[in-house]
DNA sequence: AAACTGTTTTTTCACGATAAAAGACATTAA
DNA sequence: TTAATGTCTTTTATCGTGAAAAAACAGTTT
């Protein structure tokens, strides 16, 4: 099988929605940077839209014939990465109970039962290393260390830290960044969500993301934006897994980012520093709570 | 090829070395946990010393028949893992000039220059990662982002309030806590160090290490503790890069652990904080004065 | 019966091969 | 003569395969 083309898929799928804006399509390597893939996929999308008589494809002109229906469409799983479905299983298997501390993971039994090859689990588990979650015996089996209380502290702690050294140098930005900009379009966005937050409350995490991930950015420093990806990883799966009081929860935490957005805007350290200690402690409380006492922590 | 059979190399030249000490070996299992390897890559070790008449075995009795000479052991080159192999080859190019930031990392070029398959080459970039030396775009090529001074300030930012943290962490550690013990022996090796400095001032990097892992390790922090992979590293390949003045620089560093491990001991704060930070700053500045002046910092 | 040795099965590691996707080069149109 | 299209080459992503190494099982010895 070697290779989906699932890069392929998902170009099309999102070149499909393009056609309903316009008449004609751009030039194909227009196409390719607006999609983001290479011109020799962009050349497979228009073949197969001329084909399924989307549009008229003659060099240069690229006429839209008719409006994509439904089924038009690739199905949403073939549009995923194989790196994706080898995440989500995973995961799945991690949250859905039965995974203990000290348990050892299994290449070939893992792969077996996602139907994929052994050396896209190995890579995953490589890059999934670095979330601290499991640890390779060397010429050996990889140990899962768990989703424990411990874990989640020590997370938290690394955060607290990144994040209040990068508040201050936020604030501390010149008045012409262009950091502000976004801050005052994430005011905003903060803003419209609040009025909504009875029927919109689970667009909160997505909103979350951007606005922790602008002030990680102004540390400047690769390491602490680069961590920033072990939080979001953890809050994604987090979310999903636990649900308790999430319209309550998200609006507490809208209004923490509006006091903690003012206080940027104030840039005074002092304010800010408050204001980010507060909304990092309940934050750690969320996560917190939704995490079972930990059975026997061995070794 | 498929796989090299190194790990029984590695561990039948250090099995060697055993023999030096007794008249007869241990049994199967214990060998396995002796030399960190399973039982099956033991019974290969025995049963090639049987062969070349290094022992007699027979079941449990497994005695010495001659001391093993030089052309006994295998080659030092053949007993290392892939994944060493390639590091050194990456790091050589890193480092031996025309490593421009910006640059491109070809897996297929590196696989072909190197000798090895391209999944080895890939997964070393994978692990590789984490050192934020390079990054991948999506689908694509890797980007060498360069050993630049930027780099260098962004990682001894981490460090510095790593260590602090962990120092400080370290001071607040109960008596009766075995680090105690570990600190006091690093003390005495520190001091026999200083003494016979002349001679043996390149023992310092290792020497290094020990200690400031046993000070991260108090944080008791994974990530934190993970982190000093990533100085490890660096570290390790600017010893070998910057040899200048390495005398001088060791001895200086000597003193400053001694200073350091004086503060620690006496469990006050304030004088931890002002060691740890004495140190970490000459520390900088040796890693910065290392690093030639960036050219273009492009993007 | 506890700990060992002998044997078999399973898993990890690394390779070469192949389709998807990217990229480079040659050609043509505006 | 610039920027597109058409064509060809290279690289990346993924798999199946096989040897090395680990682990499990079965039979022995003390």
């Amino acid at each position: 099988m070697s290779k989906s083309n699932n890069v392929y898929k998902d170009a099309y799928n999102r070149c499909l929605r393009l056609l309903d804006e316009t008449r004609s399509l751009p030039s194909e390597p227009e196409l390719g940077t607006l999609l983001g893939v290479s011109r020799t996929t962009v050349r497979s999308i228009l073949a197969r839209m001329e084909e399924t008589g989307l549009i008229a494809w003659n060099k240069r002109a690229k006429t839209v014939l008719r409006d994509p229906r439904p089924d038009d469409f690739f199905p949403e799983e073939e549009t995923d990465t194989l790196a994706e479905i080898i995440e989500r299983s995973f995961m799945r298997r991690l949250l859905a109970g039965g995974a203990e501390a000290g348990m050892q993971i299994n290449e070939l039994e893992l792969a077996r039962e996602i139907g994929v090859g052994t050396t896209s689990v190995r890579e995953f588990l490589i890059r999934f290393s670095r979330f601290g979650l499991i640890e390779k015996r060397r010429n050996s089996h990889w140990v899962l260390k768990g989703f424990t209380r411990a874990f989640a502290l020590e997370l938290t702690e690394i955060r607290e830290m990144f994040e209040l050294r990068s508040a201050a140098a936020f604030a501390a930005l010149p008045t012409d960044s262009p950091v502000w900009a976004d801050l005052e379009r994430l005011e905003d966005e903060h803003r419209q969500l609040a009025r909504e937050i009875a029927t919109r409350f689970n667009a909160f995490s997505e909103l979350d993301e951007r606005f922790h991930r602008l002030i990680h950015r102004a540390s400047r420093n690769r390491f602490i934006v680069d961590f920033y990806d072990v939080i979001a990883m953890i809050f994604h799966y987090h979310y999903q897994w636990n649900k308790a009081q999430e319209r309550e929860r998200n609006e507490v935490a809208v209004g923490e980012h509006l006091a903690y957005i003012e206080a940027l805007k104030s840039r005074d350290l002092g304010k800010v520093d408050a204001a980010c200690r507060k909304h990092l402690k309940s934050a750690r409380q969320t996560l917190l709570t939704s995490i079972p006492e930990s059975r026997s922590p061995k070794s």
